[in-house]
DNA sequence: GACATTAAGTTCGCTATCGTAATATACGTT
DNA sequence: AACGTATATTACGATAGCGAACTTAATGTC
């Protein structure tokens, strides 16, 4: 996935959030936080970057006058349509050799360790 | 493990160093890039921080006069010391909370993605 | 043995991220 | 209306990574 988004010109963390944009309709900087993770000071910085390059842009928000929405432009969502027919290409690939029971443990195992470095893997993600 | 290193006054990654220096005696940084997969000129950088806090420090190679070991210091051995034991804590915990056949499909899947994505799992670091 | 090649580390400049703190604006509650 | 809280930006210093150019030393080749 990281040479798949170098190859579209972006780093594979703002392909990540271009895709989540994408997917989920503009959003508050405030939920991207929540579900990269990240700093709202490395929000700013990805988010200049990839409305400079007219991948996506911040919007007014109309419930709430200090929020901005981010959407995703045309160009933006082809990049992030890209890389999630990568991302799927992965998953078939990974599914094809690996066995359903060894998921499920690689499931478990991520939990557990979630659960006790007491990480939030939701992040509040959309379904 | 990364709020028990940042406790002790280090990050991770300077953590994960000090960890295998004291446990792999001194070593060439050449030796040190491969296990990390790290960049020569980013040991360098990580190796002034701790040589300078007195926690390692770069010896000459008998055997290469180009070569450097790297070997740790009595402050950087507790240090090290104290992250194995929290990182055993870790396993063990790990291990009481899920079965061996869980552990066993979390290895398959890692190293499937490996695989695939053509990582370099061993690194040759030493058993 | 001289010369060219390769290898080990360092230096430098760059980018992305963190964490912290300060700020301006707007929202909500009392 | 006032106070406290939330949203996002800006600014700072630090860590961690890259690539390119460089120095010095070892190695290979003729």
């Amino acid at each position: 996935m990281l040479e798949a988004s170098r190859a579209r010109g972006v780093e594979p963390a703002e392909g990540h959030l271009l895709s989540y944009v994408t997917l989920y309709g503009p959003c508050p900087v405030s939920e991207l936080t929540r579900v990269f993770g990240t700093r709202p000071s490395t929000l700013t910085g990805m988010l200049d970057r990839l409305e400079e390059r007219g991948l996506l842009l911040r919007e007014p928000n109309p419930r709430d006058r200090r929020s901005l929405l981010v959407g995703v432009t045309d160009p933006g969502a082809v990049i992030a349509t890209e890389l999630r027919a990568k991302l799927e290409a992965f998953e078939e690939e990974l599914r094809s050799r690996v066995c359903e029971r060894d998921l499920k443990g690689f499931d478990a195992v991520i939990r557990a360790i979630a659960d006790i470095t007491q990480v939030d893997l939701t992040k509040e993600g959309r379904k």
